[in-house]
RNA sequence: GGCCCCUUCGUCUAAUCGGUUAGGACACCAGCCUUUCAAGCUGGCAACAGGGGUUCGAAUCCCCUAGGGGUCACCA
């Protein structure tokens, strides 16, 4: 089944829904995975106490699972291998290569502090580089609970070798002595991370730009661990309209809110996917299946700016992904919707849902979102809805159009069969035998029958409706509007 | 502030080794189609951040400037 060694990794930790910027990452991950042959893995960074939270957890894994982006190994959880981390670190302190600090925050903040007023970088001065043990046993003594730092170079370069950027060199003299250990034994993210990717057997590290600059603290972590280096991909980033980091003043950031705003999976990973790859090669096309994408996808392609998403755009896509749904399968999709907005109560009878597919159908065609499709779908299901106001100046206080509304409903109350075709003639016929415009007559009805001046064709709104229905608010616009003449 | 990354139409992007009227998509505008609104079709508007080099020739290679982003935590 696995064609490949490769084994790549989306990693998110559990402190929030799952973002617009993760979930690229996962596809990204996931297209190389599925385009070399290899595994796609899920990992669970959640050594932050703070902040992470199991139920994210849960969301996390329904929102991949809802794109479609399904793993092969995992998840693992970071909080289920604590003692692999301690094991390595003691490995490091023991084989000389990290060491115990028992540097207090207050010392360092000061540092900091007195770094910034001098506007320099503050670097940790290694204070407990060379600590005896006998200095040890005081500290320890005095109740204090050590950090571990890796002990890094103070001269020469760390090279990142990036898939997406090429070379990229780091000074090692400003690489501090950073912590592995923090002092209540939890790894850093620098050294978990590395750590996991290390033992996991991950062989190419695809994630955000905003860990390119970890990276060599990583490589060093590595070099010292003595195992050997995973490639490393760094994506870039998601921007807001503005170029500033997205958050949530610049509208829906997460998966989660893009699902309960109507989009559909296929749509946004579509989407996603072009934001910083392109097939290339000429290619024009910009809809591709999960399929298609996996197999056009290429690290070399992956673009190295950062793009700002336009919600128009997808909003297209997504438009365009509901006219060419399977039928079924859009149904289903738009259930919540339909019954957020009280239309239809699940489970529903066989007839009621054949109703629901053809309701469906009509209206999909104009629609961008799930959202608007149960909205623009009221009329079919209620009778209270007010006529749009433009509309009746239009459409209802023209001469004659309550006759011809009357002589309308009066026509159709008498058909046997109510479908398309046969109440389009009817109107033919009758705009005929009044000398006018069927216009003049599809109008006033349109909006007698749905309140609205646009929306899918008359005639097939019409047939849906049904003959009662549509005579009896044919009738009940005529009354309406005699009665603002009276 | 130090370090790192980035810079093609408003937005997403294409342009194998340097040679293109710099291509496509969304949005916008116009026309067609049409019972409305969409969709669709046709056409239009619109970009190589700036400045130096290298070269017969640069969006493409080099340098500088400017702008944007990231990172420097006992967060991930």
């Amino acid at each position: 089944m696995f064609l490949s060694d490769v084994r790549v990794r989306f990693a998110p930790s559990p402190t929030g829904e799952l973002h617009i910027g993760g979930a690229r990452t996962a596809l990204f991950n996931y297209l190389f995975a599925y385009n070399t042959g290899g595994k796609f893995i899920l990992r669970i960074d959640d050594t932050d106490l703070e902040r992470s939270r199991p139920d994210y957890i849960d969301k996390l894994i329904a929102s991949l699972q809802w794109l479609g982006l399904n793993w092969h190994e995992g998840p693992y959880c970071q909080s289920e291998r604590l003692d692999e981390y301690t094991r390595e670190a003691e490995r490091l302190v023991a084989e000389k290569k990290a060491f115990r600090c028992y540097c207090s925050i207050e010392t360092l903040s000061e540092g900091r502090s007195t770094a910034r007023r001098e506007s320099k970088a503050y670097l940790y001065p290694g204070t407990c580089r060379n600590i005896s043990p006998e200095e040890e046993k005081a500290y320890r003594l005095e109740g204090k609970t050590p950090v571990i730092r890796l002990l890094t170079p103070d001269q020469g370069i760390t090279v990142v070798n990036d898939e997406i950027r090429g070379e990229v060199s780091f000074e090692n003299a400003g690489i501090d002595d950073f912590i592995i250990l923090k002092s209540n034994g939890l790894p850093t993210y620098n050294f978990a991370s590395i750590v996991d990717d290390l033992q996991m057997g991950i062989t190419h590290v695809i994630r955000a730009e905003e860990h390119l600059s970890n990276t060599p603290r990583q490589q060093l972590c590595a070099d010292a661990l003595g195992y050997n280096l995973p490639l490393f991909a760094h994506v870039p980033m998601i921007l807001a309209p503005d170029r500033s980091k997205l958050s949530k003043r610049h509208g829906a950031t997460s998966v989660e809110e893009f699902y309960s705003e109507g989009h559909l999976p296929e749509a946004l990973i579509n989407y996603m996917a072009l934001l910083g790859w392109a097939p290339g090669g000429g290619e024009d096309e910009e809809i591709f299946t999960l399929e298609e994408m996996a197999a056009r996808f290429d690290l070399n392609k992956v673009i190295k700016t950062a793009a700002i998403y336009d919600v128009n755009k997808l909003g297209w896509m997504n438009s365009h992904y509901m006219r060419v749904y399977d039928l079924d399968k859009l149904v289903e999709a738009a259930l919540p919707f339909f019954e957020q907005n009280k239309l239809i109560k699940t489970p529903l009878k066989n007839q009621e849902y054949e109703y629901l597919k053809l309701v469906i159908d009509t209206v999909r065609q104009r629609t961008r979102t799930l959202v608007e499709l149960a909205e623009a779908s009221y009329y079919f299901y209620n009778d209270d809805f007010t006529y749009d106001e433009k509309g009746v100046k239009k459409h209802f206080f023209k001469e004659n159009t309550v006759e011809y509304m009357r002589k309308a409903a009066a026509k159709l109350s008498n058909l046997e069969s109510f479908d398309k075709d046969t109440v389009e003639r009817q109107y033919s016929s009758l705009s005929e035998e009044l000398g006018i415009s069927t216009g003049r007559l599809i109008h006033p009805t349109r909006l007698a029958l749905t309140g609205r001046t646009a929306g899918p064709g008359l005639f097939e709104i019409m047939a849906l409706l049904g003959r009662e229905k549509t005579v009896e608010r044919l009738n009940k616009a005529s009354g309406y509007i005699e009665q603002m003449y009276a």
